[in-house]
DNA sequence: AAGTGGTCTAGACCACCTG
DNA sequence: AGGTGGTCTAGACCACTTA
């Protein structure tokens, strides 16, 4: 509805000025942006099926063919799934299959098993410099820091550390946390709508300081993996930073190159 | 030419047995495991560039659309490289610009700049248990062991321990290594035609044991990163495996997660 | 100017899912 | 049966490169 008659400007064929100007926009990428403009407004929630192809091309006055290509490219990169034969979907945290998109951490025996989720705290700072910086804010900026553990088989093995800029999570607390049940990122979807889109992680190894070595139940000085993970939603807007150590004694991290 | 005026089976449509098969395979994916085949058989070379999508559309007496979507999928897979004006060209590790491919490593500073190799060690050996089995090759079989650093500005930063199966990398010497200049999977690939088309990486953090540590000129005990490496090449067939052991003391492994 | 990949269209038909 | 995404075609035109 909000995607009525759209004059979809005529490709901006040439730039006036002659510089290292974009100079030209296919007609399929403004398709695309139009429906990420959607997304972004929530018109269509995370789950739901948006409209079919050729309803998109009526609207847009468009061949479905170039509808088609503007999808696809937005279910390359996670944002839609398509269904053969029911529709495309906008895509979510809070699916079964795909319940831990971002974690790439498996068990040596490589049965995947369920992990469990327990919060330690969940508290609002002001931000320390590095976090504001981060999350594109300014030092001393509110934030909701919250630090958890995840075990498997009863043994922990990550320990979390989590900033999230204070404006977008009004409202989070440790009872909401703790009530929810699924993974944390279908809930800031459903409760917050707030939608990560891509996470960029930086990995380094560093050795256990006393208290994490207490949390995760190893020796002061143990190797660690450090997953620094900061992610973004739409607009690339960093709207979260996650620092994970991660006991990889039982398990890795499993990254798959092209 | 070895692509003739081939039958292209017109698609297995029905399968006969009502069985959980693949039952259905659509045209472009045909064309795209001849183009696949070809690609394998070398008789196109890394670099090098194949034919011109129609020049493929007439040989395969399909329409361009149809060679089209196959390339872009072998594009997608790092198979080809298309170059809009030029033609379609064959992947390769020996290009400037991608030359650190696989490598995910990256300075905290942010300047990359290129890391000096120096060899350690190169020796015909039997494969233990472990290394034969990532290798699909049986316990006991040839296989080439090198070893080798990386330094960046002087100080070394990566131990790399590195098989390769014997039979397809014969006459490879220190002496060829040390000689070759450029990035070593460009070395594979024009001294010995294996080409690394993916690979799975399993990551976790451990203590450097005495020999590492002097290779690296860290503590005993450091904290390092274990990059646990295998490489394939067509046909999903493991033709390296890799074992890193990072300083990350000013590097950190990137990672991006979508 | 000629050749290459890139975009766009319009229409046909197929495979899959749901009432 | 009707709707959805998936495949395939044939042809037009555009953008980029090279000669």
């Amino acid at each position: 509805m909000s995607t009525a008659a759209l004059p979809l400007q005529p490709p901006p064929v040439v730039e006036p000025a002659g510089e290292a100007a974009p100079a030209f926009s296919p007609l399929y990428q403004q398709i695309k942006a139009l429906i990420t403009r959607e997304l972004q407004a929530g018109v269509w929630k995370p789950g739901e099926s948006i409209p079919s192809e050729l309803d998109l091309a009526a609207r847009f006055k468009v061949s479905q063919g170039t509808v088609r290509k503007a999808i696809d490219e937005l279910a390359a990169e996670n944002l839609l799934v398509r269904r053969q034969g029911k529709g495309t979907f906008v895509a979510t945290h809070s699916e079964r299959q795909i319940q831990y998109r971002f974690l790439r951490l498996e068990p040596d025996d490589g049965v995947a098993r369920d992990m469990e989720r327990r919060l330690i705290d969940c508290r609002r700072v002001r931000a320390p410099a590095d976090v504001a910086r981060a999350l594109d804010g300014k030092s001393g900026d509110s934030v909701v820091q919250l630090r958890r553990l995840l075990l498997a088989q009863g043994r922990p093995v990550v320990f979390d550390e989590i900033w999230l800029p204070g404006g977008l999570f009004k409202g989070l607390s440790a009872e909401r946390l703790s009530d929810y049940k699924g993974p944390m990122y279908g809930m800031f979807e459903t409760e917050f709508g707030v939608r990560m889109i891509r996470a960029d992680e930086k990995i380094r190894a560093l050795a256990a300081d006393a208290a994490v070595a207490e949390w995760l139940a190893v020796p002061q000085g143990a190797p660690l993996l450090s997953v620094e993970r900061l992610s973004f939603t739409y607009g690339d807007k960093p709207v979260e930073l996650r620092r994970g150590l991660y006991n990889t004694e039982q398990h890795f991290y499993r990254n798959a190159l092209s």
